[in-house]
DNA sequence: TTACTTAGTGTAAAAAATACACGTTATATT
DNA sequence: AATATAACGTGTATTTTTTACACTAAGTAA
């Protein structure tokens, strides 16, 4: 691979926009940059694509350089290529974003010192942001609304077990409205990819709600159906 | 802007799927490579992004270049970055897309010695294209297949004045398959989108259609709802 | 036992989607 | 002028989906 051409002078990086639910608040993952340029400030995970691995590769492994977290199954959605979104040059980022459940199980310890931490934060509650990051984060939740409305992508979020109270809570979070709680589970349940179990949820005050679990086969066969909330 | 950081070394390019229609069939925007690699190849329209411009701009003027066309509202859509895309160096492509009516109006001439021709080539009847262009265009397809399942997004490929036969068309081939005639029909009008003419066609064989215009007032209202076919 | 809080359920009305067939009309041909 | 042709244009009944709406049941905590 040699370069005869002119115009190999632009950095590719990759920014990751991870999307959590603990149960009740919509998270998204950050770091706190130990690097200039924005030294010290909230950024969301992010790093320059290698010469030697592809962009999907590269965004899988500056994950896990930044956060510890690895096999997130994530997905672009867009290249952000403004002339001065970078201080430092010409820098064109690949955005992709995923969605997970979060449980006390991942720990999140960034193995490169490019990041002092790494830390799920409120959405509601979002700092400042590095460089054009906030508008990257606003494109990757327009993404995540269209894409819930089509298909029931938020059990991603949802823990192993969960109430179809949670379900809903996801759908409202997300879409920044509530639903109607009765139409919400007719419709939830007719897709008919959640299996109710014996179990009850554990350690609320009040009574508890059945636990489901999400039917992962029934859930593949969905793929390309059309789904509206 | 100074480049302190190592990992400058990549181009970026952009690569154009312009799909037209002409009453009828279903054509791309081609152009015949006059530089190697891929010399007389048939290829997408697309170039290296340059330093001073955004990857929007780029794909305006890499279009206008090839092409003569100028003044398309090209939506960006993927982002290539397998490493051995490019056999001359590390090129990471972003893909943009648009949809146009094709009438006799615009004359394609490439103003760049880098296309030998430009050309609208039958979707159906497609050659082999450089590079991984083949996946791009089907990447495409698969983007513009979705879209125009929620939004009437097909009268960018309308003449100013068409029959509802002309639309029903331009959804079959698009989506592949059949529709109901008077279905189809309800549906379309029920949108309020389309303006009936006191005129019909023309220079038909046989019985000729009413004419419709397309309110451009009214659609983007609709912008945003959700509409499936 | 009582007070509190969330879980869980049904129905009627409206709207949207689907399936389906034939008379009409402009043109071309003889 | 008559006829054949080929696309145009239209309606209804049925099914499915969506929406709006409010109370009782069950478990916990005081």
């Amino acid at each position: 691979m040699t370069e005869i051409t002119p115009g190999f002078d632009f950095a590719v990086s990759i920014d990751c926009v991870l999307f959590g639910f603990d149960g009740s608040e919509l998270k998204i993952l950050l770091i706190e940059r130990n690097e200039e340029p924005f030294k010290d400030w909230w950024a969301l995970p992010g790093n320059l694509v290698n010469k030697d691995e592809s962009v999907d590769q590269s965004a899988q492994r500056i994950l896990k350089e930044l956060t510890g977290l690895s096999d997130i199954y994530m997905e672009q959605y867009y290249a952000f290529g403004e002339v001065d979104r970078h201080p430092q040059g010409r820098v064109i980022s690949v955005a992709y974003y995923a969605m997970l459940r979060l449980g006390g199980e991942k720990p999140l310890k960034p193995l490169s010192s490019y990041a002092k931490k790494a830390q799920w934060i409120n959405v509601a509650d979002l700092p400042k942001l590095a460089f054009d990051h906030q508008h990257i984060l606003n494109k990757g939740l327009e993404k995540i609304k269209r894409r819930i409305k089509h298909l029931p992508l938020a059990f991603e979020l949802l823990p192993e077990k969960f109430t179809l109270t949670q379900v809903q809570s996801v759908y409202e979070l997300i879409l920044g409205k509530k639903l109607d709680k009765r139409n919400f589970r007719k419709k939830i349940l007719s897709f008919k990819v959640l299996k109710e179990l014996e179990e009850k949820q554990r350690g609320v005050s009040f009574r508890a709600a059945t636990l489901y679990k999400f039917d992962k086969r029934k859930y593949n066969k969905l793929f390309g159906k059309e789904i509206s909330f």
